[in-house]
DNA sequence: AAAAAACATCCGTATTTTCCGCTAATTTCA
DNA sequence: TGAAATTAGCGGAAAATACGGATGTTTTTT
């Protein structure tokens, strides 16, 4: 039998051990590597061509969705499963939108997280039911940085920094993230960001 | 030999059981319960007498720390331990001040956690050595209500006509808020506030 | 009870940041 | 091929922030 190999990607260095003794229970899983950050990951890839990415977000100062979404792209053979406490309904649209198999909320159970994998594994999608009838204004993706970045105390010409594009740019960014939310300030965004569960 | 009996607390499941794996593996350890919301701690305190309980913080919608100043005052049998991913001084302190015997990150190893068990359990407190060095002064009443508002979107106008102050006073106060969060913005000052369980 | 510390209140000036018009090129995707 | 998202420049008004200083009250300490 074929073992399904994966590869684990998290800054949480107690969680992806955790994680990682749970999986290796299981006969037909095989951890190939675990690694700390996104930067190691395209060589990872190439040396073990993984058929699953467990990727445990979200990874401090890295982009795990656009991380996501190069990776899907690229390396069509490794199928990335989004694994996350931040389970809003806007970011599992967002993973999604960039290509990942599946999302499984920290909150679901090692069963959950061990049938995604399968499923992924043979090219079907496992994502939260109520997804579906979900009505909402979703922040994009970069939205979300910028608004990620704004509460964690930056301006807008370091968040630019940060991103790699202009301080016109994030001010355009904020100015669809205040309509969007409903708020007239940065602070309010991040306050109604907070009561919605956008961030945390 | 008597093991160290110790519940942990969390609602990210996965975390959790992974967690569980992790230190069962240790042979002065025992797991007498796990749980996914604090609700259900006092009935679960009064029932195993544990050494330890593990917080896997933060738990939605529950405030971690104020359930860790009930615990620690009414059972001083049982010995807090909070594990989490947010590990900013505030935050660090926030839990000293709450009567946390130990805070241990997430990035940490799974030797850090069990070493901190183990101090815990001999009533030695396991803290970050920086912490000694960081000055920590707690919110006022009327910072921290001027700090809610800022939350819910207002101006330092709007806070002065609200609060029966002037604009001048309500920059004051916002100056003072900025400085004992060790933040240089408004947002900021929101983002921290949050994930320190000063608002909600 | 007196001294010291912390808190809350107000004001001026200067600088930085935010926010909002306007326009417009490029990419992406259905 | 349109619609939406992302990118970006110019200018300007409003808000926020930093740097001063001043006064009275409350709380804590000695």
């Amino acid at each position: 039998m074929t073992k399904i190999k994966f590869l684990i990607v998290g800054d949480h260095n107690l969680v992806c051990k955790g994680i990682r003794q749970l999986l290796e229970r299981e006969p037909d899983l095989e951890v190939v590597g675990a690694l700390s950050s996104l930067a190691e990951l395209e060589k990872k890839i190439a040396e073990h061509q993984p058929d699953i990415i467990v990727i445990d977000a979200p990874i401090k100062k890295e982009n795990d969705l656009i991380w996501t979404k190069d990776i899907t792209s690229r390396s069509p053979i490794s199928k990335v499963v989004i694994l996350s406490g931040y389970d809003s309904a806007e970011y599992i649209h967002a993973a999604h939108a960039a290509g990942a198999y599946a999302f499984v909320s920290k909150k679901d159970s090692a069963e959950t997280l061990i049938h995604a994998i399968r499923e992924s594994h043979r090219r079907a999608k496992s994502f939260p039911a109520y997804l579906d009838s979900y009505d909402y204004s979703p922040l994009t993706e970069i939205e979300l940085a910028v608004l990620d970045l704004i509460a964690k105390d930056k301006t807008n010409s370091e968040i630019g920094e940060q991103l790699n594009i202009s301080k016109r740019t994030v001010e355009h960014h904020v100015s669809s993230i205040l309509r969007k939310l409903h708020v007239k300030s940065r602070s309010g965004a991040v306050g109604k960001a907070f009561m919605l569960g956008l961030l945390q």
